[in-house]
DNA sequence: GCTAAAATCACGGAAAACCGTGATAAAAAA
DNA sequence: TTTTTTATCACGGTTTTCCGTGATTTTAGC
């Protein structure tokens, strides 16, 4: 008798069905793949495991999710030691992100762009402990790394990559909700002073030249 | 012999491949209806239009799309006499977009969360001549009749829909770039002052409390 | 041709955002 | 334990936005 070799199971994670309808159809085309379940929010991610104390061999995130997006299921998984391989699914080919989300622990990093020639070799890969990219997200990191490699030790100015602090992010969330200095000190319970001087670092750290633009990156970045 | 029934032909626009192959998966599973073809732009679906001059009984068409977006592809059937059934698929439930797509002659709205469920149906109904949308569209669109019909009359601060107009438009798309109204004007070649009248304008008929409610206002409703 | 909508400009005051700079304490990382 | 990062606050000056109100001229619909 012939021992099958094990099935790889995925779970998909989308806010929109027709996406995961879309991604299953393409894994069904695979037989040594198959879904294991899905959810349509970060929280049924999140419950799953709270739950069942496991998920899929890998797990295919989006990062574009309301409420719990896909940056705080991984974020979940690091703080509680969980090792779950993720392949992250995006529409952003912001480098930010994709560097965010790797240092959260994801594993492969495809553009909902060409998703569908892509994500059975990218589970392949990752099931196998590699990691694996799209080629458009791999071509925007040689360029990122050519770029750094130029200039060796430190950046000129601050091309550095800014991670935004949690307060920093908090206050960049109210701000996109177009409260004020004011109503934003009054809800966090901290001087208007500070939060000016948190306005200020947001617009230095993400580099825009107003409250528009950081709204707009806010939204870009799926900060929302 | 038999005569058969003609299939209904589909053209699916969206920039997200995955989600065309979602929607022909479950598109698919109909045998009286199959795909013609798609459309990863706006701008595709313009040119296959004045090149072959004709395109599937039904255009289902994403909003969401980079360039020339769906509102701009319903425009373009609307300034070109062409009388194209489209059903609309789109993350967004705003009223304000919904009925901005009817009053671009758009046949049927549904919502992504539920594209599966209904877009088969919807693709019926749109065939046979009739309007179709998705549950949690009829359900908003009741909740705005509703509010209206109380009020009977005049709506009492200004309710009514304000459709931006095109310098209106303009201003706004501008805003979401980080110009500042001076910048604006000298792009423009107008006075600050009009700038500044444009802004208080937008503020009103969005009903938003500062710039950045108007850019993310901007970028839920796809003007980028 | 008349009316309604759109585009244009003005102005003055209040509020808010932006800029630069510096400082201190607590927490986290090295 | 030292160093770095984060969180916090201050302040004065400049620029920009916001608010309200009103007016004129095209343009477009009826």
């Amino acid at each position: 008798m012939v021992r099958m070799k094990k099935k790889i199971l995925i779970h998909v994670a989308d806010d929109h069905k027709i996406l995961i309808e879309g991604i299953i159809a393409v894994i069904n085309t695979d037989r040594n793949i198959s879904i294991e379940g899905y959810s349509l929010t970060g929280q049924e991610v999140i419950d799953w495991f709270s739950e069942k104390g496991n998920i899929a061999d890998i797990l295919v995130l989006d990062i574009t999710m309301p409420v719990i997006d896909g940056f705080q299921v991984l974020k979940y998984f690091q703080e509680n030691k969980i090792e779950q391989k993720v392949i992250v699914l995006s529409s952003y080919d912001d480098l930010k992100i994709v560097q965010e989300v790797l240092s959260l622990g994801c594993k492969g990093y495809i553009s909902k762009n060409n998703a569908g020639e892509h994500i059975i070799r990218a589970i392949k890969a990752v099931a196998n402990g590699e990691q694996y990219f799209s080629s458009d997200i791999q071509s925007i990191m040689v360029k990122s790394f050519t770029g750094q490699d130029v200039e060796q030790g430190l950046m000129p100015n601050d091309f550095l990559i800014n991670s935004l602090t949690e307060r920093e992010l908090e206050v960049l969330k109210l701000i996109t909700k177009e409260y004020s200095s004011i109503e934003i000190a009054d809800k966090l319970c901290l001087s208007v002073n500070t939060i000016e001087t948190y306005r200020g670092r947001l617009l230095k750290k993400i580099n825009v030249k107003n409250a528009v633009g950081l709204a707009m990156y806010a939204v870009q970045n799926n900060i929302v």
